[in-house]
DNA sequence: AGGATACGACACCAAATGGTGTCATGTCAA
DNA sequence: TTGACATGACACCATTTGGTGTCGTATCCT
């Protein structure tokens, strides 16, 4: 299983997620289809993020279709809230500035 | 000025923002002494964090110390944002089966 | 039945990535 | 002043990555 951070370290594959939030499900060819890059290339990404468990397939007649599956997202999300404390940080400081002065 | 996906993307260098969340400033040396690679691979690895606006260098005497700069994560916050309707689905799906049942 | 379509599995390739080692230079400290 | 230390700038290398093309096979449609 691969990392979540390196499936969507690609713009290519960021834009295939955000496909693929707006129609709920689709088929290889038709997701190849928005692509400069052949099929093959676009077969490959959509393995990566599926090794990842950003996209579940299922094979429907001749067709393998794609579905979003974002949980994985949250480790992300998880990672990231650690540093929110930082880029608040100026606010924080000002705010203590203001309270001090006001003693 | 490089991606802050890629930047982020390396297990290695989300090591070192973390410790540079926990000092506030570290020079190369010191980052270097807590990896098993070499002086020049952990040099590389924070000028790609540079390149990507996470990390501040300036230099002291014969050092060059790094320091954290998160505010660039926000990009990924704000990208992530999108998605968390998805995982909080389920939930929702849960919510208006409920309030269907109760009519 | 037979052709077009959709796909997986390969083999292949150029460029990027993550590491190494070395050398020259500037700075600190005895 | 002299030696140790910290770094930047290279040259180099193996592996991964992101792309290509081709072939075989299953499925759909007429």
């Amino acid at each position: 299983m691969r990392d979540v951070y390196r499936a969507v370290a690609d713009p290519t594959r960021r834009r295939m997620l955000r496909m693929l939030a707006e129609v709920d499900e689709l088929p290889l060819h038709e997701i190849a289809a928005q692509f400069p890059m052949g099929r093959t290339a676009v077969a490959k990404h959509l393995a990566i993020l599926k090794e990842a468990g950003l996209v579940i397939d299922r094979k429907v007649g001749r067709e393998t279709r794609y579905r979003l599956n974002a949980a994985p997202l949250r480790e992300i999300q998880e990672w990231l809230s650690f540093y929110e404390q930082f880029w608040t940080q100026r606010l924080d400081r000002l705010k203590e500035l203001v309270e001090e002065n006001n003693e």
